[in-house]
DNA sequence: TGGAATTGCTAAATCGATTTAGTAGAATTG
DNA sequence: CAATTCTACTAAATCGATTTAGCAATTCCA
């Protein structure tokens, strides 16, 4: 593995100084006066010689990696998986790169991953946090370095965050549920149950059932460990679908959630909608390939990732003076399938 | 943004040189004959000051940065994305980062992110290449450079790689359509199509058919593009299930070109499997649940991104001694479910 | 023709670590 | 007691870029 060339190499070769070679290689040979036919030069034996800059020592000196990290709850989760690719998208035509971590829903595996994506200086961070109202978002803030939350925000820290409007989106499901006729609605949240992603959706379904007329029943919420996702579910919707709490609609606030309820659902030989409606926050592919079609609420993702980099690239280069509004909910949009007994549905 | 302390601020606030420190805190004190008294006021000060050190420094000194790159296909495909969760979990568990890309299957973007993370010294690539018996690939390999690919090998080039098995993959396919009764086995690939992922699963189909005495026909054979599925999809799949082909039985080669495949069948209002069987390559949660349950090939990703890191390390901590067998096949699964029909199956 | 301005370029400091080569002073040895 | 060995530590070079300060030679202007 052969030692590629340096900007030394090419002043060496041109009988230059280091110098001369950096600023014609950064396009300001002209503001610094040096002559064409000597910037020509320096062109082409940097070609020549395949001159790729130190991106180690440029960052080194100036203080900025041009690299942000991106730190999500579970990469191999489809959602994250896609607001990874939105956010290396949006990053990448901007010209920065993305250092990506995956929490896995583990507060100290988040500390550790912020600690090393700084120990790398990256120049800011994206974070879906599993983290609450912790000291090291606060650290971070009180710090002032670059940050922004993804999908999750901490309510109690004036943090910059992106999310969907998750709130507004459980009150479209439940809306939707007692269009479809249900009267018992149960819903399936899961743990870490702090996160605003799920308290929001826990909310909605609250006031939507207030407004429709519905009296809140805590029985009918329960919550699934994110780490043992299938045996909860197998031991708990059965708890909600028996007397006495028969519940009639199952609103399961997150994908992974709807697969493990799904399967649950088809052991135990019942049918959606006939036995039980389902509604999943989130939206999959094949939902609408599933027997039946899946209703469930769709986040805008792609908007998401960018619209969290532009808020972060904002940060990152204009400092305190950052213009755009870094506290945004978007719109999310309920897809209506057969799963709820839609009949208007495809 | 306050300044981080460095090394040099911790020697002199202990009256110190710097390189006692850096010894100190590399655990090579007593190697070097540091006094433990001192040892202990260099720890004590570097807490407190809360020093982290700065790995562009660090890198730029040692010519190591400790990160890998890992290029994927595609991050949005959950194929993708478990992947780099598997190979994100196996480097860090061996003290490596990893900065990735997707490449989209574009090869200008792919040698785009070659370069820019070579820029970024990454000791080392994993890449799940669309590039075909390229000269960017050669020229990594030429020069020594740390680099498995994934998923994908060049065959005509000699670069390590680790892959599933994905000829051995396609005669299960084939070989359980013909069981549950199949004549006439249509398979629907993907462009780019040089690639081995593609290559080994149609040789693995012919081989297969011939194998259980069907003649291999060229025309049952439909190359859809990557950037336009559903329309490929939309197009093609009739001219297969109409007469004069009229296939009774889809080999779908992937998990995307299979989700647009199923909406295809759906709208066409056809019945799987009574109309026509289908199997795909690669295995979906959801696939569980469709209607009817789909019958895939399971590919042990995790141990793919597993075995990629540890091959990859192995060139990179020991060069030419690497010790590891660097061309792996790594063995797949059927997993049957209804869509072809198997009484069998759940 | 002498001072100022312009043109074209360079030396050296710097970022923050690691590493090589070496030194002062105490202890040990012959 | 002089020579040697240890002990505990340091100065300076280095990685590869950027940036500041400034210099020599030419041209311009009065």
């Amino acid at each position: 593995m052969k030692k590629k060339p340096s900007l030394a190499d090419i002043a060496k070769a041109l009988g230059v100084s280091k110098t001369l070679v950096s600023m014609v290689l950064n396009g300001k040979g002209n503001d610094n006066g040096i002559n064409e036919e000597t910037q020509k030069r320096v062109w082409a034996k940097a070609k020549e010689l395949d001159y790729k800059p130190n991106m180690m020592a440029r960052s080194l000196r100036m203080g900025r990696s041009h690299t942000i990290g991106l730190i999500v709850a579970d990469i191999s989760n489809s959602f994250y998986a896609r607001m990874c690719r939105a956010v290396e998208d949006a990053a990448s035509k901007k010209g920065y790169h993305v250092l990506f971590g995956s929490s896995d829903e583990n507060a100290s595996k988040e500390k550790g991953l912020i600690q090393m994506l700084r120990d790398r200086q990256v120049d800011g961070l994206i974070i879906s946090t599993t983290l609450g109202n912790n000291e090291d978002i606060k650290a971070l803030q009180e710090e002032n370095f670059p940050l922004v939350l993804i999908d999750r925000f901490v309510p109690q820290e004036d943090t910059p965050f992106v999310t969907s409007d998750n709130y507004g989106g459980s009150t479209l499901v439940v809306d939707h549920l007692v269009q479809q006729g249900a009267k018992r609605i149960g819903q399936l949240t899961i743990s870490p149950s702090h996160l605003t992603s799920i308290t929001e959706r826990t909310r909605g379904y609250k006031d939507a059932l207030a407004k429709n007329g519905i009296a809140f029943d805590q029985a009918l919420v329960r919550e699934i460990p994110y780490d043992n996702i299938r045996e909860g579910i197998r031991h708990k919707v059965p708890l909600l679908l028996n007397p006495p709490h028969s519940v009639d609609s199952l609103f399961v606030v997150n994908n992974n959630l709807a697969v493990a309820t799904l399967e649950c659902i088809q052991d135990l030989g019942l049918r959606i909608p006939e036995d039980v409606r389902v509604v999943c926050f989130d939206d999959i592919d094949l939902f609408k390939f599933c027997n039946p079609p899946i209703t469930a609420i769709a986040q805008p993702i792609e908007r998401m990732g960018e619209c969290a980099v532009e808020v972060l690239l904002d940060k990152i280069e204009n400092g305190g003076d950052a213009t755009l509004a870094d506290k945004v909910f978007l719109e999310t949009s309920l897809i209506v399938r057969r799963s709820c007994g839609s009949k208007a549905a495809k």
